[in-house]
DNA sequence: AAGCACTTCAACCGCCAAAGC
DNA sequence: TGCTTTGGCGGTTGAAGTGCT
């Protein structure tokens, strides 16, 4: 007899992950946090071994992951981790905020490690930056800011809520620090929302962003719903309300 | 426009270690 | 102390996307 599967294989589905899935994921954990991943796929009604729901979670569905391309400092600071402590990634990704472990192996074996082998191998006498590295130079430009929603944001919403608030702790906000910052059109998902901020709609729409990708923005709209849940944001008609929230959002958000 | 090659990255697999009994 | 269960890790895969001819 071999060792006992991680789950029942039986009624299992495999494969990427719908928005109908992730949003019992997300809203169960919201809920009920995530103390035993075994159970949590029942609980949820989820048809996926635990295994898959902990692997989704923390590497997409995370409030805290930062996504976009890595900065010329992220890479660096890669190489230099990955020189101290080798493939141990999660020690790795541990030293870099908002970061998951899969991703910095992902970024480690598709460009670094290619471009390491590349250095090595020639001796560059031009300084001249590659198409590579001028991306992840703009890159850079486009994103240094040390403040907390910098390391924990998924979006460039998140980066713009940063420019204009400089911080997303709720505690360093006065009622009189009212503050709009616009969202995405194909954020307004407010309705399906219930009063708590679950998911009291099955029927979640593809979300559609304006490049006609979709998909991969799944993160940032039920984080938006974190945000005025722990954080204490007021969705407008406009945009986010910082500050004293005694209006009812979601009235004025249609 | 079509076909092919290459790249990316989400997700899976199998192993290991820690925790619980 | 040994067995089982569970969570976590690193390696790998394959579908989807992208670029080139």
């Amino acid at each position: 007899m071999g060792r006992t599967p991680c789950c029942d294989k039986a009624g299992v589905k495999k494969g990427p992950w719908s928005q109908q899935e992730d949003s019992k994921l997300i809203s169960f954990i919201l809920q009920h946090g995530h103390d035993n991943w075994r159970a949590l796929p029942r609980l949820a009604g989820l048809a996926r071994c635990g295994k898959s729901c902990r692997l989704r979670w923390v590497n997409y569905l995370r409030p805290d992951i930062k996504r976009g391309n890595f900065s010329l400092e992220e890479e660096e600071t890669i190489i230099k981790l990955q020189e101290q402590f080798g493939n141990k990634w999660s020690k790795i990704a541990a030293q870099m905020p908002g970061r998951t472990d899969n991703e910095i192996k992902n970024v480690w074996n598709t460009h670094l490690k290619k471009r390491l082998k590349a250095s090595n191998a020639t001796v560059v006498a031009s300084p001249s930056p590659s198409p590579d590295q001028k991306m992840i130079n703009d890159n850079v430009d486009l994103s240094s800011s040390s403040s907390t929603v910098d390391q924990i944001g998924n979006s460039d919403f998140h980066r713009d809520f940063n420019r204009t608030t400089g911080t997303v702790e709720k505690q360093d906000y006065r009622p009189e620090d009212l503050v709009e910052i616009p969202f995405e059109p194909n954020l307004e998902l407010w309705d399906m929302l219930d009063a708590d901020c679950n998911f009291a709609d099955a029927e979640v729409p593809v979300i559609a962003s304006e490049d006609g990708s979709s998909n991969r923005d799944v993160g940032s709209w039920w984080w938006l719903a974190y945000l005025e849940n722990e954080l204490g944001l007021e969705v407008t008609a406009n945009g986010y309300r910082i500050g004293d929230s005694a209006s009812s959002p979601k009235n004025s958000s249609s």
